[in-house]
RNA sequence: GCCCCGCUAGCUCAGUGGAUAGAGCAUCUGCCUUCUAAGCAGAGGGUCGGGGGUUCGAAUCCCUCGCGGGGCGCCA
């Protein structure tokens, strides 16, 4: 509804810069003013407009400030050399926007930027091989996270884990199993793993008969069976994250369907596949003649499809998989969730979209980079972990040590676009002093507090005079407040959660400096003898504590109400 | 060789082309008889990897070099 005070700005801004007969408004660059003294937002407009209007930029500035229009007096605007207009929002406006924050609870900051538009976050979708490990995490947080925000700015979004079922990689962990099954070794590049045989010993129990079934019978139920046990253990394991899913999408079901058929046949028509070598390429060959392929496709681009031996690739499932979601179920987009190394994947993704007749821009791939092990931190010697050498720390086990609301923020905190070199060691060192902590207990304070001042004023008024907020630190968690809208649009906007946890820090420090003072001098407190300065401050936390919550729920993370 | 990501304080990391580059941890110094000290206040600590360029203005954009990570299979 209110579509923050941020934009409320940047519009009062491009009117005023209208109304001095600018046509053509550049990006005027308003943006959060660094520096307190400036105000708390700041546009470079005289600069940027010093040019076309041939005057001199803090003249402009001037003018801008002195037409400017800021309906409910929320903020003041004054020039500043040599070309800036800076914005200090009022305290009386903040005073009202703490009031309005407290009386609509929980969900302030909701958006409708995506005006109920149906798309599908699919994210980790790891083969059900084997356990998850600490890399994993990231994309299942990430991936929820992202999930949540898009969900809180008004898109319908819906999760979904694609289950590689029928892949290499699903075969040879079936027939691991059925080594196993039989106290055989699993075959070349198999899984050795002593949850493989965990699995066999289970199928023993609940797959009466199966040690006498033919073998590609056998392997066929028990790979069946192996994946189920896996993709159990993998709900579980997120679950235990606060990360859950709307749909486990099976790859065989596309098959099924016959959609990877219906893809293959449609990239026929259209020349994009070619016969080489036995085996059917997706690529650019056959369009060179009209000149059309080489915009679409890269040369270094061709796919195998259909293998010379008959056996499709995971490519081919995985058109079928588009079709799935842009012809079948009709998202209007679709996210994914990736980790780096499948960074080679995505041109080919994208041209295939293209290939299909499908807006490749509605497929947007979210990388994120790898989570290493650091050296000597675990079995093995560091670097990339890996299932089959037995080099890596399963997610669970992290979650067991460190606990999930700290494992989501430590993994939160930072860009997708950082690689993270993971030191167990450290990280279970440092969980007593995870940033988390920080903010919840914020949020406790703020809880514990109004249960005091329920107690000392049982009978405190409805209304509030909401003018009583005087105090610099009680008009800088106010500020805060003001902010959160803007944070929660550049997070949707820009697929960024991780600049969630940063506002929450930012606004749990407003918080803290804010009950210190009540240390500091008891007349701050909260919970003081007046019965309206008390009221007028509750009304203050309330706004802090729901938008916390807000805040804190949006990457996943519990808001305890004690500490 | 080609493609992607990173390089910012001792460490881990933020930072939509704007003013004096920030946070946490670590180090040092203060603050609890009174609403939760998992907190607050302060100090030290920087050639934003190097070099060019664009711009009124560059950590941010372009080029180039270096270092680190990832990818370039009829594996996924």
């Amino acid at each position: 509804m209110d579509g923050g005070i941020r934009s409320r700005l940047a519009s009062a801004l491009e009117s005023a810069v209208r109304e001095l007969g600018v046509t053509q408004v550049p990006d005027l660059e308003l943006g959060r003013a660094k520096n307190p003294a400036h105000g708390d937002y700041a546009s470079s407009a005289g600069l940027k407009l010093a040019r076309e209007l041939r005057q001199a930029p803090l003249q402009i500035a001037s003018s801008l400030a002195g037409t400017i229009r800021i309906a409910d007096g929320a903020a003041t605007a004054e020039p500043a050399a040599p070309g800036y207009v800076n914005f200090r929002l009022t305290p009386e406006w903040l005073q009202q926007l703490v009031a309005q924050v407290a009386a609509r609870g929980p969900g302030y900051g909701a958006a409708d930027i995506g005006r109920d538009e149906r798309l599908q976050v699919e994210f980790l979708s790891v083969n059900p091989t084997g356990p998850l490990h600490i890399g994993h995490g990231r994309g299942a947080i990430l991936g929820d996270s992202l999930a949540r925000i898009l969900e809180f700015t008004g898109h319908k979004p819906e999760r979904e884990y694609y289950v590689n079922d029928q892949n290499t990689q699903a075969r040879l962990f079936g027939e691991s199993v059925y080594a196993r099954l039989h106290g055989d070794e699993p075959p070349e590049r198999g899984y050795t793993g002593a949850y493989v045989t965990e699995i066999a010993e289970a199928a023993r129990r609940e797959l009466p008969g199966i040690e006498a079934l033919p073998h590609d019978e056998a392997e066929q139920k028990l790979r069946a069976f192996a994946i189920a046990a896996m993709v159990d253990r993998i709900r579980m394991t997120v679950g235990r994250l606060g990360v859950r899913y709307d749909v486990w999408f099976q790859e065989s079901a596309l098959w099924k369907d016959g959609l990877p058929q219906v893809a293959i046949e449609r990239l026929r028509e259209s020349g994009f596949l070619k016969e080489r070598d036995g085996a059917l390429w997706f690529g650019s060959a056959l369009e060179e003649e009209d000149g059309l392929g080489e915009q679409v496709l890269a040369e270094d681009e061709d796919r195998v499809v259909i293998r010379s031996n008959g056996e499709p690739t995971y490519f081919a499932s995985d058109i079928g998989y588009l079709l799935s979601r842009f012809e079948q179920r009709h998202f209007n987009r679709v996210i994914e969730v990736w980790g780096a190394d499948h960074h080679g994947y995505v041109s080919r993704m994208k041209s295939a979209t293209t290939a299909l007749g499908l807006d490749p821009d509605k497929l947007v791939i979210i990388l994120n980079q790898m989570v290493n092990l650091k050296e000597g931190a675990a079995a093995g010697t560091g670097g990339k972990m890996s299932k089959r050498a037995g080099r890596f720390v399963t997610l669970d086990e992290l979650i067991d040590r460190v606990g999930s609301d700290a494992v989501r923020y430590f993994y939160l905190l930072r860009s997708p676009d950082t690689t993270i070199e993971f030191d167990l060691e450290l990280a279970l060192a440092q969980s007593n002093e995870n940033p988390v902590y920080y903010a919840q207990y914020a949020h406790a304070r703020l809880f514990n507090v109004e249960l005091t001042a329920a107690e000392r004023h049982p009978r405190l008024r409805e209304e509030a005079d909401m003018s009583l907020l005087a105090q610099p630190w009680e008009l800088d968690v106010a500020r805060q407040l003001a902010f959160w809208p803007e944070v929660v649009e550049d997070a949707a906007r820009l697929m960024e959660p991780h600049r969630i946890p940063y506002y929450v820090h930012d606004l749990a420090t407003a918080v803290h400096r804010f009950y210190h003072a009540g240390n500091e001098d008891g007349a701050h407190r909260v919970v003081v003898d007046d019965p309206l300065l008390t009221r007028a401050r509750l009304e203050l936390c309330r706004a802090a504590r729901h938008t916390l919550k807000t805040a804190l729920d949006l990457i996943g993370v519990s808001a305890p109400e004690r500490m």
